[in-house]
DNA sequence: GGAATTTAGTTGTAGACAGCATGTC
DNA sequence: CTACAACTAAATTCC
């Protein structure tokens, strides 16, 4: 008997009295349609369920319920994500459970819970990549993780990330056979697979909390999508009537573009429109130039200021957060964003508009956007509780275009998802680590782990040959031993712990072997070399590179010929590993932006990425006793922060970073004590305050940063 | 002669996880 | 095997 109304009240006895008193005071009566669903489905049994229904119609709220009955009932669970600022999020989202006792704790690359913590936590939320980590490091607690929780599920799509998922899912179940799992999903086709695979119950729905009208815009007309009829609705001939249209009403709007370029050069254009309907916003653009005045950052804080922001992965991630808090307090109108926001955190609008219905593919030239990916941006119009309705418009030129598009995208359904597990990158990754874990150790054993996973369900063939020429290049490699039954050597171990691709590992492991003494663009380049960084791209103005390279070229480990095709991605590699040389020798972030064309969101990332790299092959110069390690423990922080040798004592008091310690150095103050003697220098460089909260802290337990 | 406008050619292209141990300007 | 829009430099027109 299926209803569509059902109080909150009726969960009393699954999530008891307490957890209905959560619930209430955030502010939630009635459950969704979808909601009922799934509970009438079997939410509060011990089913596997695969949840596939739209954005924002409270997939949240379904895990939520479950999470709590599992706690009551003494369970573990792990809420698993696809992003760091997902997790922090959803962290923030389930506090509300802590007053009734319930423990919730974060777990990502860059914020950890103690880890005794974590094994206390009723509620973990971690990044799948994190997840996995954990496995690999065999956390104590994860055999006790009764209940798991996929978030995104859909992204079992994704080439570069998805792999995780279904290994991280077959992994966990291997672990706790019990181990129940609920799959949340965008609305797919094929979630029925997903469910099979998973033996699930699978609740899907098209329902939302606010309806969405699709639509296609040309100069002129608004084609509307009312049913299974086409409203056509008069409206100006510009992006700006659309947007002003909005604004007039008291909406907002979110626009994606295709490229970061497109997305400023919008927000700017807009901006004069956005004015007239903001209060003063200086607040705004003040903060945003905070730590970087870039610019980038300038043009943020221009378009900021009238009410407009760009939003895309050159940003740092306090300007994201910038630009999403206030477009949520609705001081900032309008956001132009690539497709970052359309599968990021939580911002939906009143109208969006979708002007990037192209996107470049190396090698293809510019194709069309697939159905998914439109449906997730168009998803994002109407902001439950505020806007009676959300519109979407595909934004097009022509009328046979709208029209066009109208058919393919507003009636066409979503792609089927298939699993990328298949590609070899992924099978040597996950080869290594179930070996290393001793989850399978024989070749028998391997398949049957690789049997139980998506790509295994999707594809009926065996994959006994790939997996046998995979565990010859391990062993090859020196990262498995063994003949019938393998085993990871201790160095196979250790990289699999350290969570990068083998090749990388490889890489080090040869480093280690070959060079007792290497120059430090020598060991960026060894980096820059690795399958696991990020590589600048090449522009035609870029032949300085070259000469940079020619001078370089006595000092590098890999140096292609002129007519060898390694010879453009190499220049890509030196690129790289140039920037990060330019990074620790000090020069000025900006600096750096402009010299190789990137914005400070991109430097940041790339420097992470250097960081996480480079402890890796510290870890395992250590591990062969190489003359390196020092070399490279020292490297590690002056990626760390940015600096020369000379500044590693300064930097590592808190409150000093890259700037301050260099003020502090040229004055002559070396070292820490040289900062107690001088005081008063020191506080003519770097105020007052500062020094005082240096030495306050120097005069306590939290000496040094670390 | 010089500004304004048209035309032809060139350029560059989305995103973001992981280790470890805690805090920048 | 593939594109496209924004930008820039050159060519042309106009006063």
């Amino acid at each position: 008997m299926e209803s569509d109304k059902m109080e909150i009240e009726n969960l009393r006895k699954y999530i008891g009295t307490y957890g209905i008193e959560i619930l209430q005071k955030a502010g939630i009566r009635n459950l969704y349609p979808p909601q009922i669903q799934a509970v009438e489905r079997g939410l509060f049994s011990s089913k596997n369920m695969v949840i596939a229904i739209p954005t924002a119609s409270g997939k949240t709220l379904i895990a939520e319920l479950a999470m709590v009955h599992e706690i009551i009932r003494g369970g573990k669970c792990l809420y698993a994500v696809p992003l760091k600022a997902l997790a922090s999020e959803k962290y923030r989202d389930f506090m509300k459970w802590r007053d009734i006792g319930i423990e919730v704790a974060i777990s990502t690359g860059d914020y950890e819970s103690r880890d005794e913590w974590l094994g206390n936590a009723d509620i973990i939320i971690t990044t799948s990549e994190k997840a996995d980590s954990l496995v690999r490091n065999q956390a104590g607690w994860i055999r006790k993780i009764s209940l798991l929780v996929i978030d995104e599920a859909h992204l079992l799509d994704s080439a570069r990330r998805g792999a995780v998922i279904e290994v991280l899912v077959a992994k966990l179940r291997r672990l706790n056979p019990s181990l129940r799992i609920i799959a949340l999903s965008a609305t797919i086709p094929n979630a029925d697979e997903i469910a099979e695979w998973l033996d699930a119950e699978l609740v899907s729905s098209d329902w939302r909390p606010v309806p969405l009208y699709e639509s296609a815009f040309y100069p002129g007309k608004i084609l509307r999508l009312n049913g299974s009829t086409i409203e056509e609705i008069n409206c100006g001939r510009g992006i700006e009537d659309v947007v002003e249209d909005t604004l007039k009403d008291g909406g907002q709007v979110l626009i994606f573009e295709s490229t970061r370029r497109y997305a400023e050069s919008m927000a700017e254009k807009l901006a004069p429109v956005a004015r007239d309907y903001c209060d003063d916003n200086r607040e705004i653009a003040e903060e945003i130039i905070l730590e970087n005045d870039g610019e980038m950052s300038q043009k943020l804080a221009r378009c900021a200021a009238n009410g407009t922001a760009f939003h895309h992965a050159g940003l740092l991630s306090y300007q994201r957060e910038i630009v999403e808090n206030e477009f949520k307090k609705r001081r900032i109108k309008v956001i132009c964003a690539t497709p970052t926001l359309a599968a990021g955190v939580n911002l939906p609008a009143r109208r969006v508009v979708i002007r990037g219905m192209r996107r470049y593919e190396s090698g293809m030239g510019n194709v069309l956007i697939g159905v998914g990916e439109y449906k997730q941006m168009a998803g994002r119009a109407g902001r439950p509780g505020l806007d009676s309705y959300g519109e979407s418009l595909i934004f097009c030129k022509s009328k046979t275009e709208a029209l066009n598009f109208i058919e393919r995208y507003i009636l066409g359904d979503p792609e089927k998802i298939t699993s990328k597990l298949g590609a070899e990158n992924h099978l040597r990754f996950h080869t290594l680590s179930i070996i290393s874990e001793e989850i399978a150790n024989t070749m028998n054993e391997i398949e049957e782990f690789f049997l139980s996973t998506f790509f295994a369900y999707q594809n009926e063939f065996t994959m006994r040959w790939e997996i046998q020429r995979i565990i010859i290049q391990l062993s090859n490699w020196g990262f498995v031993d063994g003949d019938e039954v393998y085993a990871a050597t201790e160095i196979g171990k250790m990289v699999s712990k350290l969570y990068i691709d083998p090749l990388s590992g490889f890489i080090f492991k040869e480093a280690a072997d070959r060079y007792s003494d290497l120059s430090d663009m020598a060991v960026l380049h060894l980096l820059c070399r690795t399958p696991d960084m990020e590589h600048l791209y090449l522009r035609k103005s870029d032949i300085w590179i070259e000469e940079e390279a020619e001078h370089f070229r006595d000092e590098l480990t890999y140096f292609p010929s002129y007519h060898s095709s390694d010879y453009d991605w190499f220049l890509r590699e030196f690129k790289t590993a140039l920037m990060l040389y330019d990074w620790i020798n000090e020069r000025d972030e900006d600096v750096i932006c402009s010299k190789y064309s990137i914005a400070p969101g991109d430097l940041r990332r790339i420097v992470e990425t250097a960081e996480w790299l480079i402890h890796a092959l510290t870890r395992i110069l250590e591990f062969y006793g190489s003359p390196l390690a020092a070399k490279c423990g020292k490297l590690e922080e002056r990626i760390k922060f940015g600096i020369r040798d000379e500044l590693v004592e300064l930097v590592r008091l808190r409150w000093v970073g890259r700037k301050r310690a260099r003020k502090l150095h040229n004055a002559g103050i070396k070292t820490v004590e040289d900062l107690l003697s001088r005081r008063k220098t020191a506080e003519g460089l770097i105020g007052k305050r500062i020094v005082e909260r240096i030495v306050s802290e120097l005069g306590t337990d939290g000496k040094i940063n670390n």
